[in-house]
Order: C-alpha cells, then structure tokens, then sequence
DNA sequence: TATTGTTATACTCTATAACTATA
DNA sequence: TATAGTTATAGAGTATAACAATA
C-alpha cells in the first residue's frame, strides 16, 4: 500500500532544477498512477487513527452494502488473490469489525458480516473518506469529478463504452 | 510495480454473483488506483520483450529528453526514495543503456546520459507504450484522454489551478 | 472433477537509518 | 552544516504451488 513518507517536507532548500516531464504527462497510465500514489498518501494520513488500510476499507465498505458476501466475492471484486485475503480477513476478524458465519447454501463458503463496531467503522471513515476527497479534488467542479471517474471506469471495468450518463 | 498476474482467466465458469460497489465507484481514489493497476498489467506485458518496468521506462524517457540529469533531479521527479533508485540505475549501467558521467559543476553528482542503445530501445519503448495507451484507451475521443490527463494532474502536479488549457 | 478457503513461501516495492565524499 | 549518492535492512504488497473440505 505504500504508506506515507515522514514527509518533513522542508521549505524546498533544494536548489535542482526541475526536468522536462512532457513525454510522461501525455501518457494515462503515468497520470493515474501519480495521481493514484497522491490520494493514497493522503488517504493513509487519514485513516492512521483508524489503522485501515486501502484494502481493509474497500472490504469493510463492501460488507456495508453487500452483508454475507463471500471472501471469493469480494477477491474477485477488488482483485485481490484469495491467499493475500486470509490476513486481512483475519485481523479484522481478531478486531471484532466482521464476523464469518457458515454460508446458507454453501458448506465451504463463509458469509462475512460486518458486526456493531464494523458497522460504526464503516460508516464513520467512509464520511472521511469522502471529506478527504472533496479536499484532494478540491480544485475540480463536481461536473470534472464525474467525469473523471466515468472515464477511468473505461479502463478496468469491462463494456463501458459511451453514451449512457447524463 | 505489481507483476501481471499468469492471467490465465478462464472463460468464466464462475458463478459467484456480483456485488454492489456503487460507493467505492463514486471515489476518485479508487478509481484512479483500479485504472492505474489495469493499465500497469497491460504495460507489464507489453514490456516483457524488453525487460523494462514501469519506472525503468520512465527514467529512460526523462533522460532522452534530459541528457545530465542527476539521481537526485530524477528521483525528485518520480517520486522515488534515493536508496531504491540506486539498482535500478545500476542495472540500466550494466545493460548499456545509460553511462553516468562526472558532473561538470557538482563533484558529488553524476549526470547519467542515454547510451546510443538506451536511446534506440528509449524511443522503441515510447512508440509501444504510446500504442498501449491507444489501445487502452480505445473507446476515449482525443478529447476525452486530454481531460482526464488534464484532470488527474490536478492531483499530483502542485498549482495546476482551473483555466489554462486551450 | 471443480471450487472455497487456507498454508507456506518467494519476490517486488517502499521505507528508514546511517555512512562517504564532496560542497 | 548540508547535499548527492550509497549500503544495509525492515516491512508492505503481490505472486505461485499445493493442500483439506465441500460441491
């Protein structure tokens, strides 16, 4: 996840000129990964005092919206590979924020459910979550920061072509 | 840089229903890292013949268009900590594509220079990766990719306040 | 036979501390 | 004293192989 730098950020003594960064600013994918690493730096700041990561946050705000999904659902939604998943279940588990049960119609699947305190968690970092962003974007118009985000869609998500919003 | 996976991906016998990821799909955030990661896999292929990752490329772009140019300038630049630029540059030196040279001005600092083999594979790689993102970015207008670089910027670049463009 | 969840493990990426040599 | 480059090292993140239990 790249955890923030102790970003001390001193009052730029540094002297070295800056270079030409042209060729790499017309590239998409350098774009959005900087722009990726900016937002994540900031997200880990904000979430320190609730010791989420990322991953931990997109889980437990996919639990809030789909309670009993599966551990191979929610792999599969944030491409996530099932080994890496067994810790950060785990420790969420040992945290008291989810809780497994036996699945209704599947012996070997486990239904995950947020419990109270996940529930509380959920809610409460998902509204900083979205404070954080409004700052980050703070310089786009609600307009920009749609389309943006329609836009990357186009890449990871399959058949979003066009048309269609509004 | 998050190896592609072996990607195999058979054709869905998959059963699992989807789940709904509404709220993470309205974070800037996480579209830019999924957008980031799914653009990354497929530079990842592409690269292979040529053994280059994400920042390995990029480094070689900077120089063909800053010949001299030291760690530090490019380190500052991509946002690369010193002690992990150092194998990367050391391996660059030992596949010829980059020669360092004594600074002219700073006795401290080596300017790093394209060999001529680092500039053949510099532009053989940019006109790949610019192929890639064309690909990519298939069902983007010319317009549409202009804003959404010009939108992610706003992220990472410092100052790059509304108006300008156009 | 295929899938869910898991253990073990290796490799890459990212971070900090501390050193050297020049400035 | 500060900066450029380096070494050593620790910790996340990401990948594969292989297994038990269930379908």
């Amino acid at each position: 996840m790249a955890r923030a730098r102790k970003t001390s950020t001193p009052p730029a003594p540094s002297t070295a000129e800056p270079l030409d960064t042209s060729v790499l600013e017309g590239l998409i994918g350098y774009n959005a990964r900087r722009a990726s690493i900016a937002i994540g730096a900031m997200f880990f700041e904000r979430m320190a005092p609730y010791g989420l990561t990322q991953a931990d946050f997109s889980v437990l705000a996919l639990l809030a919206h789909n309670p009993g999904a599966t551990s191979r659902q929610l792999c599969a939604t944030l491409d996530i590979l099932p080994p890496n998943f067994v810790s950060l279940i785990a420790a969420l588990d040992r945290r008291g924020l989810i809780e497994r049960r036996p699945h209704p119609r599947d012996g070997r699947a486990v239904g995950l459910h947020l419990t109270q305190a996940g529930h509380v968690l959920a809610q409460e970092t998902e509204k900083v979550v979205v404070e954080m962003e409004n700052e980050a974007a703070g310089r786009l118009s609600a307009r920009e920061r749609v389309t943006v985000q329609r836009l990357l869609q186009r890449f990871y998500l399959p058949g979003n072509a066009g048309g269609g919003g509004r």
